[in-house]
DNA sequence: GCCAATAATCATCAACTGATGAATAAATCC
DNA sequence: GGATTTATTCATCAGTTGATGATTATTGGC
């Protein structure tokens, strides 16, 4: 079991060996584990041979840990940022002037949990890095901001226009409330099962589908729509 | 500024000292590092450093790094769970039969809050260590069952009475989506500065204290009281 | 067909990591 | 007041860590 020295190649490899780029087999491992156990959780060579490929043709490609760390991060951010774009646009496109909060919000999650939903092990995993870096003190929020203030700010925007006359900050702290639920429930972790006794899962994502778009709608509507009159404290 | 071999007393400590407990001032070494940087991110000895200590006797008082992680996050548990479970009860037995889903959930998130709200360093330490480990998907889910599951419970009976004949799923997906706010609330990333320009502050607890309540009770009511005819299905 | 650029492994480094057994000194027990 | 227990530092270990310069083999440009 011990040194079974296997022969391997040096060099350059063949063209002819259609062996699947190196580089995203990298990115994949590096994903894999990062999502799992977060930046300090993760050593080099772990990656490296899962990836079955030398600690060194890591740093080849990107540097250090930290700029491995960064390209797995932006690699699928590219692709869902274009997605709910497109789809917050088309909504309100369709919608017009019957345009609503729910559904502002419902083109904003669906192409995250409709990706999550297909079971793709890959998009789960890079949900579950995304809600470690969400939360993540030392350095989350700057590596959120810049990775995802562009589709944000889009989103708001289209809420502006099914929340005439709304305060900006009620629209951006609904807007945190609604970060918080969504990486949580991208993240996985399980909790819900044992809460509930197996009664909800966690990788439920059609039931939460179902449920998340209003929810959060009414809590958005709640804080943003000034009707002041309905407010009741309670005690 | 090399060398300069401070003497240091060896053997146990004169009574007189009257030092601040050494275990405890390790442990608050141990939060301030582990909710900034998380479990892997903190090297015991970063923590004996800080807590100006020998890295023995940490292992001495906490047997591995593990022993001290979970020693850090029990210690405020303990606290912050029975002030929660007073609250709600006291909300409980005051309401009556006028009882709220906002009062409850008011209830449950003030002791929280209010804590946060002081600008204590430590528990808003401890807190931002609950968010880290709320979604840490390897082992996030079964410790934060362990030490809060208890109660969660609590607080979702306190909510059947609000909300009669309610189903428990969407009793459970609603406090899944309260948790996610409430945790991503205390990780205090400062992400909601930078999207807002400045306009809110992640540390502003006294404006969330006034939002959440509400944005929440909302979601809860939509999903729980089941007034089919008020569904609107956005295209 | 030569030569620079590219893509890979190998061998190794200095620094760091969690942990532990031994030494030391005060407190407490009897 | 001697023996045991408790609390602390010291010295050190074996294993791991991120990183890199040297080496090897293939591709692609001219």
């Amino acid at each position: 079991m011990s040194t079974k020295r296997r022969k391997v190649r040096r060099g350059r490899p063949l063209k002819t060996d259609a062996a699947p780029d190196m580089r995203e087999r990298i990115l994949d491992a590096a994903e894999d584990h990062f999502s799992r156990h977060g930046f300090w959780g993760v050593t080099v060579r772990e990656v490296a041979q899962e990836a079955k490929v030398d600690t060194a043709l890591l740093h080849y490609y990107f540097n250090t840990k930290r700029g491995l760390f960064d390209a797995v991060f932006e690699r699928r951010a590219e692709i869902i940022n274009e997605e709910r774009i497109e789809s917050i646009d088309a909504y309100v496109k369709s919608a017009g002037s019957a345009i609503t909060v729910e559904g502002v919000i419902d083109a904003f999650l669906q192409p995250i949990l409709q990706r999550a939903a297909t079971g793709d092990q890959r998009w789960h995993n890079y949900f579950a890095l995304i809600a470690q870096v969400n939360n993540t003190p030392a350095w989350g929020g700057e590596t959120m901001g810049r990775t995802f203030d562009n589709v944000i700010h889009h989103l708001i925007d289209a809420l502006r226009k099914a929340l005439p006359d709304v305060s900006e900050e009620e629209l951006y702290w609904s807007y945190h409330f609604l970060s918080g639920a969504l990486t949580l429930t991208l993240s996985q972790t399980g909790r819900i099962d044992r809460l509930s006794e197996g009664l909800c899962k966690s990788s439920d994502f059609e039931a939460i589908g179902r449920r998340m778009a209003p929810f959060i709608a009414s809590g958005f509507e709640r804080l943003c729509k000034p009707q002041a009159a309905k407010r009741k404290k309670a005690t």
